[in-house]
DNA sequence: GTACAGGCAGTAT
DNA sequence: ATACTGCCTGTA
């Protein structure tokens, strides 16, 4: 099996945090700035502070990356996609960066969730130089709970300022405790999750998936759905409408789990950047 | 102008 | 249990 490519990884669309400059591509991982850097085909992988071998924990090397895809082969078109995207790898998020992101992508698009989050950075994350340029670390709950509702809209976050204000005091009050939902099987960890204003059913799957080691989780957004429709319609008892009430996302999401396996998220990273590409979608 | 873009909560039926 | 609606902002 061919080797993964980062590069590939982190322009899938499931992590937003990164600017190309200079050559290197620059992310906010957190309260770290992560570097890649491509020489002659290999990359080496530098964060500041130091983070011994991020690239591990960040692409997921500690997988079992032939397990996970002895059992995904199972189904055909997953089978073909793997090889057909050898470079792609899910991706480890940090937990609180990956909440607030999936709060930022409600009812819009990439580049519109990056300049939101940029603009979060910015404004209320720390300044670290690296490599003679200035970057910024992710803000943490307590300080977005402490910027006003004014502040957080002037990052262009528009309606989403108040779940999001609200959903960072949560985590600073110590209501709702992300990193307790590691230790916890899937469905546990989501009900407590939907328990909190502001975080549905696809947000909770986003986190679960891309930060809290839940391999099993399987959001569904527009384009999954898409995705569906296409090639799994075998699969579904009726015709998937424009939008999924709650019930029939947990149906369908719950379906698509038993169909795929302990690795469905998995799987769904690959259907979501495959229905992606063939949409001509760069971001 | 207006439709649409990686949802969610509140309310009405 | 499902349907409808409003919501910021930017681009096509």
């Amino acid at each position: 099996m061919q080797s993964f490519d980062p590069v590939i990884s982190i322009n899938s669309g499931q992590f937003f945090l990164w600017e190309k400059r200079n050559e290197s591509w620059y992310g906010t991982y957190g309260s770290r700035i992560i570097k890649l850097k491509t020489i002659d085909g290999s990359p080496e992988f530098t964060s500041f502070p130091e983070f011994k071998t991020f690239e591990k924990k960040i692409f997921r090397l500690d997988d079992d990356i032939k397990a996970i895809f002895a059992e995904l082969t199972r189904d055909p078109l997953v089978h073909t996609l793997i090889k057909k995207y050898p470079g792609l790898r899910l991706m480890r998020q940090e937990p609180e960066q990956c909440l607030f992101s999936f709060l930022c992508a409600s009812n819009t698009n990439i580049p519109m969730i990056r300049r939101m989050l940029y603009n979060l950075t910015r404004r209320l994350g720390a300044p670290m130089s690296v490599d003679g340029m200035e970057f910024f670390t992710f803000p943490t709950a307590a300080e977005i709970s402490k910027a006003t509702t004014e502040q957080l809209r002037s990052c262009s976050l528009g309606y989403r300022a108040k779940a999001i204000k609200e959903v960072a005091q949560n985590i600073a009050e110590g209501t709702l405790n992300l990193e307790s939902l590691r230790r916890i099987e899937y469905r546990e960890a989501k009900s407590q999750l939907l328990q909190v204003r502001g975080i549905g059913n696809k947000i909770a799957d986003c986190v679960l998936l891309f930060s809290l080691e839940k391999l099993d989780a399987f959001p569904i957004d527009v384009w999954i759905s898409r995705a569906l429709s296409q090639h799994y319609s075998w699969l579904l008892d009726r015709p998937l409408g424009n939008a999924l009430t709650p019930r029939q996302y947990d149906s369908l999401s719950e379906r698509m789990r038993l169909h795929f396996g302990r690795y469905a998220g998995y799987a769904q990273q690959y259907l979501y950047y495959d229905i992606r590409q063939r949409a001509g979608k760069k971001w």
